[in-house]
DNA sequence: CGGAGAACTTGTATTTTGCAAGTGTGAGCC
DNA sequence: GGCTCACACTTGCAAAATACAAGTTCTCCG
């Protein structure tokens, strides 16, 4: 199996990468990854179970019965993949919208 | 829709990263690239005319009935990502082999 | 105690994926 | 010309993943 193949079988379920890539800014709860994303809650649920038993995430519990979600260090090292097909996805979107779009000429490669 | 969510509406579906990643390596046949990934042929079939109409790819008429497909520039604008998640995934292999492993250190591709 | 917010779970419909078998087309052989 | 074969798919159906809606548990607050 590639080194590409083992990489999907970790972050390659739908909505796995999203929930790493809000968890880039930081750490956040259940709630705000369920309002940012819109994903379905008990995908959620089954997301953050599989990418903690992954260890790309951990859970630090917060005060009362609330928690947060954190990367740890390997869900970190995702950035770099992530912000490269952030990037493609960038390009995708201005060349969908087929034809000139006069007005639009900054380099706008959204960085990171 | 943040970019990373308009780049996984193209190449996020089950093997459409896979399938682009056996393209870098040059236009491959249908036939070729069902026995190297081992994905179901009908898969395969959707998967290619979906990348097609995305723009990632394209067929090339070889002798009589056959066929070739090969990544266009935007098809090879994702060599970047594949390469950074080919990355953490072989990062993910090694250290799956949890525990400490002695004596081996070298490129020992351990698994099957 | 009653209600509200957070983090899930459970049940069921819908969509996607996988497996097996079949179709059409042109080449090569006899 | 008819047969077989490889290639590039298509089709039918079962299994799995995903989505939608509602319910559950826990804790705090009044």
């Amino acid at each position: 199996m590639s080194d590409l193949a083992a990489a999907l079988e970790v972050v390659g379920a739908r909505w796995a990468l999203l929930i790493v890539e809000r968890l880039l800014d930081g750490p956040q709860r259940y709630g705000d990854l369920q309002r940012e994303l819109g994903v379905p809650t008990n995908m959620l649920a089954i997301r953050l179970r599989e990418l903690e038993a992954a260890g790309v995430l951990s859970r630090l519990p917060l005060k009362h019965n609330t928690r947060a979600y954190a990367l740890t260090d390997r869900g970190l090292a995702l950035r770099a993949a992530i912000v490269a097909l952030g990037r493609w996805g960038a390009e995708q979107v201005r060349t969908a919208n087929k034809g000139r779009d006069p007005g639009d000429h900054g380099g706008g490669v959204a960085d990171a």
